[in-house]
DNA sequence: ACCTCTTTTTGAACGTGTTCAAGATGGGAT
DNA sequence: ATCCCATCTTGAACACGTTCAAAAAGAGGT
């Protein structure tokens, strides 16, 4: 049993080693790099596990024993990608205030920063797209790249002047929400066979402005049924799949909270009054 | 060149044979009817071509005669699930006027049809997901099974009894609408692990009265710039996406704000009365 | 019958991702 | 030093999707 998880590694032996042997950590990277940067030149497909080995001057073998398989290696990009744009994303929102123009930045900043592997993205997406994958953007919470893209788009909301007047149940999904809009923006990237990703950039800038429109209407009266319904609708359904909340499974359970309340039998802890009809 | 291609085999030839060989056809469903017993039998990718070619009785390479590869054998699959699901669902419907109900059923009754195949429905997903293959759904209009499926939903609306009243623009989009919220039902049915993708059919229940209610709401005056909005984006950039529209690359324009007239530069017809029957 | 050309069929061979039994390495404890 | 054990490394071997040159089977025409 190889220490293929470290986290498990580190949590487990009280007396083992505080950090995990400096020898192997290089190898795995050395790999890792090894394979990121000639994903970049050849593209994944093009890129052979023994491509991969022969460059990084180990075997094929070894690479097995760091990676569970080809698409792990992915993960690197993944997470390089979006830390690199949590970082330019930040720089250009600096002094920005309005929400519409913050959130077309930050969203701009990704395609700018994914401009240069949209040539293989295909390959990625495919590998992310796949439920069973441990890449898959929607199974388990601990990918840190989510965590940094929720946190930039907290950021985006939090530098913007539309403050405490929007409804606080809406504020606290927002974050998540806007990353959800994040995944439906790259998933028309992906499909985007433009020069230049023209037409993503074009959509993203119609996108923003009709997103804080959303936003900043939530707040009447009006529109105040609807938005406690698609606040509801998500918090049942949606965050749940993504890992957020405790209630992680339940669907066809009980509900976390409020044993035999109102909504026994519901998937969630919808809210505590709700005047359904 | 083998004729592959059977539509062009039967466009081009003029004197040709008005009926392609159905010698080559029976071999061609053979593989087809084995690929997809054995599919379901075991799972995509514990399906082999080996496999698949022994016992359909033919060679490995004879089965690359008539498919281009693993994956277009699945075509199949999609076609065939998605005639049964109109048809089922067109028979769920019969009778019934509301459109919450008649989108309901419609969407249960894909859930239904798909069940058998959610164990593989990850591998299968996988394939489409990528933009480069022709199984996209997104990809070629051509794609029969998309049309059927807008055709049933367009059923779905012009037998409930919302008709005329709305939004005549918003009108002519909802089929493609609602073919898009069933691809939203879809990715969230594919990483549904409940039992009998119990979550998936609960969403879909609250889902349609969702639906039904924004539907409803958009003859409200407060509403309409909202809707405006959210048609021209969709006209502009969702439905040239799916091959919809002759406009299909208009993304590099100019701001969609109306600087010179209504619709200058714009790509679609977007603003016009349509006063649709 | 014989030749000619297209359509269909074959199966060995290639390149790939992945596995695995075996070996090498290194650091403590005796 | 010697042994022990976990960690790391190896490369041959496996199974799979896919390709391809060549053979077989038809389909006309003479």
């Amino acid at each position: 049993m190889p220490a293929k998880d470290e986290s498990a590694a580190a949590a487990s032996g009280a007396a083992g080693p505080r950090t995990k042997a400096p020898k192997s950590e290089q190898t795995r990277a050395l790999i890792l790099e090894t394979a990121m940067r000639l994903f970049q030149e050849r593209g994944y497909d093009k890129t052979t596990m023994r491509a991969i080995a022969a460059e990084a001057g180990v075997s094929v073998g070894n690479a097995y024993y760091y990676f569970e398989g080809k698409e792990f290696l992915i993960q690197g990009f993944y997470d390089r990608m979006t830390r690199e744009h949590a970082l330019d994303a930040r720089e250009r929102m600096a002094g920005r205030t309005d929400f519409s123009e913050r959130l077309s930045i930050a969203l701009e900043s990704w395609v700018d920063c994914a401009a240069p592997y949209h040539e293989f993205a295909a390959q990625f997406f495919r590998t992310a797209a796949d439920p069973n994958s441990a890449l898959s953007p929607f199974s388990n919470e601990s990918h840190p790249a989510r965590a940094t893209a929720v946190q930039l788009f907290r950021e985006v909301l939090d530098g913007s002047d539309l403050g405490p007047k929007i409804d606080p149940e809406l504020d606290e999904l927002l974050p998540d929400l806007l990353w959800l809009h994040l995944m439906v923006v790259v998933l028309y990237w992906v499909f985007d066979r433009t020069d230049d990703t023209e037409r993503t950039r074009a959509f993203v800038q119609r996108c923003a402005p009709f997103v804080a429109k959303i936003v900043t209407l939530s707040r009447y009266r009006v529109f105040r049924p609807l938005v406690r319904d698609a606040v509801d609708m998500i918090r049942d359904f949606v965050l749940p799949t993504i890992g957020k909340t405790a209630a992680s499974r339940p669907a066809t359970a009980r509900t976390p909270s409020a044993p035999a309340g109102p909504d026994a039998g519901k998937p969630g802890k919808t809210t505590r009054r709700l005047r359904r009809g």
